[in-house]
DNA sequence: TTGAAAGCGCTAACAT
DNA sequence: ATGTTAGCGCTTTCAA
């Protein structure tokens, strides 16, 4: 049809109503001082001449952006989603856009991501750590270029950023004392890889609860996995041998494949194992028995983590202060794979 | 700790050099009219001095930003995350970073991010179109801008642009086909919009199998929804009255609906009511019984989707020539929701 | 309130 | 093979 249209500049504009490109410019970005009529007159001409701004040409110059980069892990899929949702509903409301990237859960993708929004000077960097990133140094290298960086989720003391996490110790504190309450007492913990925080903490959150309720901490009881499907089963197929009468997972994947073992083996879910994850996937409420898991506010995440951004890019906060950081409290949701109210026990 | 770091650019490499900022530049970019010793010197220097190139100033020379915007409706899940995956490769591979837009299916956000896409002068567009969006135009308007287009899994014909989909009448076509021959004579259809073109494919594809297999369609048999797993339920209510021996339903979150109805009226699947879904969701092949669908092969399609656009970035094809559409041909998967083999009918 | 002028950092003609 | 020059489209002093 037709060849490509030739794209309006401000200068086309300004020619048109004969002022300066500098006149158009303020009166698009709604300058104060500038006139209603020449204001509205800019905005009209720019509508009927569909002007389109050019945001590269505007961030050369301004030194902005307006783009937040968002880097996430994605093996938690539902997570993934709704955090991201929540994220651009703040950035959109701040006229802000959002570039996305996906580490996969590698460091070296994850090095690559924050290189890439260095160089397309976005304005701040949103992160969840991956789970291999043992060297943080390309974190803290956005820190000392001016980048504003804000954690979620997955974050790290030594970095002194703002962080938005979810209180993992307690979510775990609540999920076994909750298998505790269904009375189980010989309750196993299949955990994740310990030098990520959020794993640690649970598996902490898992003992102090047993401790609280007088319960002995059993060693063999406790086994590490990859957080994965195929690792849960591998895990629960190690636990099987010892009876346990209840499972905490470190995560909804891997009480899945958990659930999996338990079940090839012939034995009742609850009423003989009962078993609770943590996330709250898509997929939990629906598997047979339903799996019971602590929800973590994703979107409510995302939300916070951009809100902490933008704090951070108007200055609203010292950057010397400490490093302000929100803690959000899960909350355990109990769905069949853990309830045994009213069941006989086997 | 440190103040922002003050940004080294070319011409801070050209005056430690003596050289001239282009040839900095041409040294950076690989540039055939330069020597190796330059060449080697330039990117020594670069490294030493820690510079990292600015993209925005590039671009807006260049003309050129290396991003390509992916416009997702981001329901399912599942296909959304395997898609981008696929894209992300070939974009990586090519040099370039993808910018992502979620239009959680609603026409007015799927605008938005075509418009956020031409002023952040992306060099072209992946999309797949939102079930809501009946008037194209503003993909239209890319198109006469010369931005490249390309649709992956909903195109649309009238646009004229590359497209990547899945042969959804054949899959459909074999769903069916595979409830006729576990001895179903009953199949229902739970459809999705009918504007939605995959959704009317699947619709034709069903009728298709049955017309082959001379079962007479029956229109009571067939409802349509707004393709959740709420609607799912609902129509499946419809249907229970009617006797039905299968379904085929146009996705799996669909099929999940209808699979909970079907069990709340204390039905055994596959036995008395078999079924199989579409899409192969993430979730379902962990179901109960697990769900029986037809496979897409997402990543497949964002990988060929990214290579039509780079063809089409490359001039490799035409723009005078009748765009070019692939088409994946999915494959059913048969999991327990529908296989009937060795099981005695009730 | 508006205009003139400069320049963000880079690339691409053109010249040498 | 390298240098010179101009300019992408916009914003932001500074001056009027």
């Amino acid at each position: 049809m037709s060849e490509p249209t030739v794209r309006i500049t401000i200068l086309d504009i300004a020619r048109e109503l004969n002022v300066a490109a500098a006149t158009v410019s303020r009166a698009l970005n709604d300058h104060p001082a500038i006139s209603d009529a020449t204001r509205e007159a800019v905005k009209a001409a720019a509508r009927r001449m569909n002007y389109q701004p050019n945001k590269i040409a505007s961030s050369l110059r301004s030194g902005r952006s307006k783009i937040i980069g968002v880097i996430i892990p994605s093996a938690e899929i539902n997570f993934f989603g709704s955090v991201i949702h929540g994220i651009e509903k703040v950035a959109s409301r701040n006229d802000y856009n959002v570039l996305l990237y996906q580490s996969n859960e590698l460091y070296e993708l994850e090095k690559k991501a924050v290189q890439t929004f260095v160089n397309s000077r976005v304005d701040g960097v949103l992160a969840s750590i991956s789970k291999e990133s043992i060297n943080l140094k390309h974190y803290a290298d956005l820190k000392a270029k001016g980048i504003p960086l804000v954690l979620f989720d997955r974050a790290h003391e030594s970095l002194q950023v703002p962080a938005v996490v979810v209180n993992d110790y307690q979510g775990a504190f609540d999920a076994t004392t909750h298998l505790i309450q269904q009375g189980c007492r010989r309750i196993a913990h299949i955990g994740g890889q310990q030098h990520v925080a959020n794993f640690n903490q649970r598996l902490r959150g898992y003992i102090d609860a047993l401790n609280v309720h007088n319960i002995a901490v059993d060693d063999d009881l406790i086994v590490y996995g990859k957080v994965s499907i195929e690792s849960g089963r591998e895990c629960m197929n190690k636990l099987l041998p010892l009876l346990p009468d209840a499972v905490f997972a470190v995560e909804d994947f891997t009480a899945l494949g958990a659930m999996q073992a338990i079940k090839e083996a012939g034995l009742q879910i609850p009423q003989q194992i009962a078993i609770i994850g943590f996330a709250n996937e898509m997929f939990s409420e629906y598997l047979t028995p339903s799996l019971s898991t602590v929800n973590q506010h994703t979107e409510r995440m995302g939300e916070e983590a951009a809100a902490l951004f933008f704090d951070l890019l108007h200055k609203k906060v010292s950057l010397k202060a400490p490093p302000r950081k929100l803690v959000l409290e899960p909350a355990i949701i109990v769905r069949q794979s853990s309830n045994l109210q009213g069941l006989i026990r086997s």
